[in-house]
DNA sequence: CTGAAAGCGCTAACAC
DNA sequence: GTGTTAGCGCTTTCAG
């Protein structure tokens, strides 16, 4: 293995100079750097990671704790997954994985252990166990996702309520009048929901903003829970032509129970929702939605790390605005 | 911070007292043992990682590298990912994820920079561009999947020769007497293909020793590849009844297309498949299938790579059993 | 602008 | 069975 004093010596100059000379940690004269990196060059030398992470110092490495929780989404956390380590990498760092069930017992040793120098927390709850840990503790974090009190925090979430008010404002351009949102399951609405929350409020304000007639309904999975919300919405707002799903295992079978309703999407029902991509995509009727910006979410949580390793301020709160795709779950109405 | 020296201090012993006592690398009396274990409670003392793996010394990191290619099954590599990361823990290590396309840069960077003991390869083409680097670099290794030529090499994979024989064995118990396999697009052969060979193998000669009549037929994806297959299928062997299908995205096409020919699943035709679980159990008609075993294939490779590290000697080549899970696409012969 | 030297926290020879 | 001590490779004071 070469070290660093083996290209001290090459160059002719001390190890500290060396040291200097590739940090850019103080001013290095022209002739020195360059002899110092034909140096490098010949001799193939990389620094050796355990020995810049001595005790104390920086070990260029992020943690990643990702709660394999049933019931989120595989592809959207490999997403954050792979975004987070690409920007990682942009920044000279690398990213140590954790999967632990109860990721406080993992974030205590990281910490302790000083294995890396901050954590990205993804899979955010309301109420999280993980948060006095992460306000207190001595490693930086990110969260991705809102808990309900994100004092003391740094998070990055999209922006639930504009990706609310975004469906509405769609709808809204083609024509639509009466509107419904289709909610997650209720207990959604207790265990992980800011966002569910921001979304209904955007839902609701900008159907008022567009003197729409407008409904919320929280609303289980299965077949079941979809016919019994679809014939309900059916008699309860019979002009209704626009529904926004935040459901995502409701989206096939709702758009199944109003068809056997005789409603058609989008002949007869604009339908708009907020889920992941491929979701979407892949739809019955492939269904104009916001979508989760996974990879934008992983680079921008790494970004923020990043400055606030450097000792930057950085805001509490980032949230990523909405972006909808249209596919073939909408038209005009009447169309 | 508290280090090695203050437990020492408190329990009236030496640092390095409290290192054996804690590593369980040279007998330490237990009397000495309980008042350094006292020690370690009353002060919190967690060992730091970084000091721990002074340079020269072992990191406890193992890196996962996991290309993410296009084409490859997201659900299955993030279950290697959990598996691998649990079993690590389970050894006391952590897992440090690697993403990069060309797996070769990191891979050098960190055998370099000594962030890890050593590395698991996963999505192992025939020609490796990775495989020189693993052959000779410092780091052990271990492989899931087999390159051309696994010489100097530790892998792990499903033994797909076992599996091909089992789907003909069930097909075969279940009274067909001419079966077919629908195999994967021709440049799958080329690429990455050890496994769709033995595969081929396993088929054949199964089909053999049950003196079934049988075919093979790689086969591109899409509906329109499906139907061609079908048609072929039907036309050269009218007394068809069993088919073997490794052709992950074929999988509901091809049911679509035999059932456009008439030819229901199971009614009239059994279908088995080689593919991931979740592809198997969500096609239209449930596919009975050999399914790779990923999370077992990940605490596998961490079992061999534990023990390399160890200095034992290990097996070059693990092949996993196959197992074949009945669900609703095969049904005896005429039933 | 550059050198010399002091450790970081821990482990592993080497002593007793 | 336990203590002493010498580093690991690097960064970073402290001195020129």
């Amino acid at each position: 293995m070469v070290k660093i004093t083996d290209v001290a010596r090459r160059a002719g100059v001390s190890p500290s100079t060396v040291s200097y000379a590739l940090s850019g940690k103080r001013p290095i004269s022209d002739a020195t750097r360059r002899r110092v990196q034909a140096a490098v060059r010949e001799l193939g030398y990389r620094t050796d990671g355990a020995g810049r992470a001595a005790p104390g110092r920086r070990s260029r490495v992020l943690a990643l704790a990702v709660p394999m929780r049933s019931g989120i989404h595989v592809p959207v956390v490999t997403q954050f997954a792979v975004s987070v380590v690409t920007a990682a990498r942009a920044h000279d760092h690398d990213v140590l994985l954790l999967t632990e069930g109860e990721g406080e017992e993992g974030l205590g040793r990281v910490a302790a252990a000083g294995l890396a120098d901050a954590v990205i927390v993804t899979d955010v709850q309301l109420q999280d166990p993980r948060l006095p840990m992460l306000r207190s503790g001595p490693l930086p974090s990110v969260l991705i996702g809102m808990p309900a009190e994100p004092d003391g925090l740094t998070c990055v979430d999209l922006d639930f309520r504009a990706a609310g008010e975004l469906c509405v404002d769609h709808l809204a351009r083609l024509g639509h009048r009466v509107v419904a949102l289709v909610g997650s399951p209720p207990d959604v609405y207790v265990r992980r929901t800011a966002f569910a929350r921001r979304l209904v409020e955007g839902f609701t304000s900008a159907a008022d903003r567009h003197r729409l007639t407008s409904a919320v309904h929280p609303c289980g999975t299965g077949p079941d829970a979809a016919r019994a919300i679809a014939e309900r919405l059916v008699r309860e707002l019979p002009a209704l032509t626009g529904v926004v799903v935040h459901n995502e295992p409701l989206l096939d079978p709702l758009i199944e129970a109003f068809g056997q309703l005789g409603l058609r999407v989008p002949g007869d029902l604009s339908l708009t929702a907020v889920c992941p991509a491929p979701v979407a995509a892949s739809a019955r009727v492939p269904v104009t939605a916001v979508t989760v910006p996974s990879t934008e979410l992983g680079t921008r949580a790494v970004h923020l790390l990043v400055r606030k390793l450097s000792g930057a301020a950085v805001p509490r709160t980032t949230l990523l605005p909405p972006r909808l795709t249209e596919r073939a779950s909408t038209a005009p109405r009447g169309a």
